[in-house]
DNA sequence: TGTACATCAGTGAACGCGCGTTCACTGATGTAC
DNA sequence: TGTACATCAGTGAACGCGCGTTCACTGATGTAC
């Protein structure tokens, strides 16, 4: 093949995803990921080592692709609390979008370990970080930081968890309803 | 055997809650649990009629465990905020203490159809429910109770999970902090 | 008290299945001379 | 331009494994007469 060397690997993450994104991530199997392509198991392992690599490698895109979606549409000048329920809010919908992935995401086996990795670290949490330290300043709040960032990111979570399974519906206002509720002195 | 009927039903049922405590429900197998008890798979079917079924009866077993665990304590004189925070701290020390327990509660496939039948009601959700009427009639609060209920539920759930996973520490004054915010006018 | 029968928890071996993984081999392509 | 060689993605068959489930059979026990 003539330079384009990872184009059946991008195809295995790619289908990956898509498999998970529509069924879910537990009963992925390698021969049926890869007679979909036209493959053989065997040539899955000339580009992962193991299936738990694969989804390590579908993990870390993952992550990223939620982590820029997120931060594309953010208005760095605005207003911290705006900024942090812009990102909830796309974290959230994410969850009705795309439950599955999301069921994946933090749950799948190599997750917990690739997700904590600092080359890969799981950019919203830096960011929120960020924002509630900005927050507590700017509003003078008397709740400490670590207080309001396990609140909060409890709260995103657990709604993003019921959305998930008992399919409730997203409510933006809800989120900010709940985001004041915090910031309240 | 002599009117005990149901003697080797209950040592399994026992057991699967012992080994899911100790080790997770998701590399449980009938072999491994009958070859415990001394017993071959073919005596298993005796008593369940799938694997499924075992599961369905041990989440309802799990279930009332844990809610006669919660309501144990409960005062059921003192103000409805109180009363909440007991059943929250008391839900959320199972996560802490018995993480694998809970998780199979909310995450094993039988489990979503079994907590929902109206028998089995997770009596959690109803007794909450009841509470939160109560504390919104009495606090006149402008809050919807279905905002109310959405917003403890998620918090309770995502805490679960975090202190389930990253090993956060149970703190009862974030618990109340957090009730407190969500109480404020 | 003794005999015939029904019940039923438990045996143990087998079933088919899908899985992750391995490996000797193929054959198209790029490279060196 | 032609030949020899290296590379390496992909083949296809097999490996061993553990799983849920089935089923003809056993043997201890309780019951009826």
């Amino acid at each position: 093949m003539v330079g384009i060397t990872n184009q059946t690997k991008n195809n295995i993450i790619a289908l990956t995803i898509k498999t998970i994104d529509k069924s879910g991530y537990t009963n992925i199997s390698l021969r049926k990921l890869a007679s979909e392509l036209n493959l053989t198991t065997g040539a899955f392992y000339k580009h992962f080592s193991t299936k738990e690599q694969l989804f390590s490698d579908v993990t870390v895109k993952l992550s990223k692709n939620i982590a820029n979606e997120a931060v594309k549409d953010l208005n760095t000048t605005d207003i911290p609390e705006n900024q942090i329920l812009h990102l909830a809010y796309s974290l959230l919908n994410q969850y009705q979008e795309h439950p599955n992935i999301m069921d994946f995401l933090f749950f799948n086996p190599s997750s917990q370990s690739t997700i904590s990795e600092p080359t890969n670290d799981f950019e919203y949490l830096n960011l929120i970080d960020h924002l509630i330290t900005e927050l507590i300043m700017n509003k003078h709040l008397s709740k400490d930081k670590n207080t309001l960032f396990i609140q909060l990111w409890s709260f995103i979570q657990g709604y993003g968890s019921l959305i998930k399974n008992n399919s409730i519906q997203l409510d933006k206002n809800l989120i900010q309803a709940t985001l004041n509720d915090f910031l309240k002195e």
